[in-house]
DNA sequence: TTCCGCATGGAAAGCGCTTTCAACAGAAAC
DNA sequence: GTTTCTGTTGAAAGCGCTTTCCATGCGGAA
């Protein structure tokens, strides 16, 4: 019968067995490397233990995100995996809330990678310290105005990442300039866009540190193409170490976030509350400043800044 | 009832109906920038028309093709995107052309991203005739002596671009040298290994091409790390345009390839099989070289070259 | 009033598996 | 030879939906 190609449905078997050995991963964009590196992990250990990854890509969008939770409640998938900073929005959050208490009491296993709303197991790293750590750098390199790329509001990983910036700022005595928080998108041409509106600020902040990698690759490229040599006249740092970081020009300064290892993590912590296991509420991962040579000591250019 | 949260089960209606509104996609690394732009369009419009989609990472790895596939059989997706490059090797071929022949006769859509042994729907850009572009564009520029970077040999995009790397050399009339070609595993790290053989070249080549963006990312890294100036004293291009291309130093020249359309092409070509309708064996869709700053006419260096 | 047609509703069968339970056979103990 | 226990096998029920089919009812035409 093996030699005649039977191959046992696993519909039929999900339906009798209540479990599927389906995960579903909502992630912001699959195309950012952030996400990606996450979802490499999450797939490898899914794969590892038998599970099939359904993706969602949500644009951090809640209209999106809620649909996808429907659907995944509809395939009764065993567990969900958020991969996204979560969207703090209290309309939003209250409608999930609903969807995901119901998905629990169904038996769902829900982990979260990141800060969560919720109450359900997370697995992060500590975001906060990871940007006062990159400040500590660019302040004891002698930076005293330092700007912040930030990703979208209410989007947790912006959110706390930019409290670390205020809190940084703080700690050594520096004052708060809201001018000096740019917008931005988690893209490289948010990043170049930012970039434009540093140049407006003035006096000029003599580094920038962007909300993540991709942000300050976009902002390294605009420096670059109005003239301003990197880092001679403006550090620049990002974080997560994306894999293309080391290989801009300057390779960039950065936090080196374990990527894939959050997504392998994550989808453990998964596995063991689907095995009933009772499991901390919170894993944090190490993160590690990179120091590359995007950042330099501030010199002072008379002429430059004012 | 709706107040009640009920929501139907897809299980059992997939069962019932035998259409579970599910597709895979098989790629060959879903972190790799130019895997993560197919994936996003096949994404977007698999949501668009109410299907969820799996993800598998096959790394190119033959075996794990194959468990891919059998599991996918298993779940009885209603189709199949193969979105790398396929493997060429015989034995592998000939397991694979057994498991899909029998998946389609069960009424399984198997939609092909790029050349593909069997004869199924092929969603494709022209990868000889891209290569050919850019070649032009160097020997154009008066380069001579060009090296190629390639990918790992037995994978179908790769070899359909060095076919188009030899030809576009030979239509010059410029000899073929094996030495040219480097070994590459389109990674960022492949293609700074590949930069380190290319400086034990002698002559050095005047010219870089690089069978995708990230080795030449790699590759430009590695050549300014050795001290050696880009474009001033070697050239470098890339293919696919990844969105980093635009922000590395010099700004790459590449060939675009149009990664999303591609993954929305190939969902809807897979949409229309699975609908009954006839589809065109090949699909193919327009590249452009675009011309950045790695790339700059010839200039003999006394005592550097030779 | 009778008959036909069409619409509506409810019951039953079936999708392909797991799981439970009963029946049965064989082996061991008395 | 009978009883009990273990182990194996086969049948049946159930997972939650779709689909088919038949019965019922109603309106319009004869």
């Amino acid at each position: 019968m093996a030699t005649l190609g039977y191959s046992p449905s696993a519909l039929a078997r999900a339906l009798a067995t209540r479990q599927t050995h389906l995960v579903g991963v909502l992630v912001g964009d699959a195309s950012d490397p952030y996400f990606a590196g996450i979802l490499r992990g999450v797939e490898d250990t899914a794969r590892e233990f038998g599970y099939l990854v359904l993706l969602c890509n949500t644009d951090r969008n809640a209209e999106v995100e809620r649909r996808y939770l429907q659907l995944l409640r509809d395939y009764t998938v065993d567990g969900i995996l958020f991969a996204g900073g979560c969207l703090s929005d209290p309309e939003h959050v209250k409608e999930l809330r609903a969807l995901v208490s119901r998905m629990r009491e169904q038996g769902t296993a829900l982990v979260a990678l990141g800060r969560y709303p919720f109450p359900i197991p997370t697995v992060n790293i500590d975001n906060e310290a990871a940007v006062r750590a990159v400040m500590a750098h660019l302040i004891e390199l002698g930076h005293r105005r330092i700007a912040f790329i930030a990703g979208r509001p209410g989007v947790t990983t912006s959110d706390d990442r930019l409290v670390g910036y205020r809190t940084a700022l703080e700690a050594a005595g520096l004052p708060y300039d809201p001018n000096l928080v740019l917008p931005g998108d988690y893209t490289y041409a948010g990043g170049q866009r930012a970039a434009g509106l540093m140049l407006n600020c003035h006096p000029r902040p003599s580094a920038v540190l962007a909300v993540n990698d991709a942000s300050a690759i976009g902002c390294l490229a605009a420096l670059k193409e109005a003239g301003i040599a990197v880092p001679a006249e403006v550090s620049v740092a990002g974080i997560n170490d994306i894999p293309v970081a080391r290989y801009v020009e300057p390779p960039l300064t950065t936090v080196s976030v374990p990527l894939q290892d959050l997504g392998v993590t994550g989808m453990r912590v998964l596995l063991r509350v689907l095995a009933g296991e009772s499991v901390p509420a919170e894993h944090r991962l190490p993160h590690r400043l990179i120091i590359r040579r995007s950042t330099v000591v501030f010199h002072s250019q008379p002429g430059r800044n004012v």
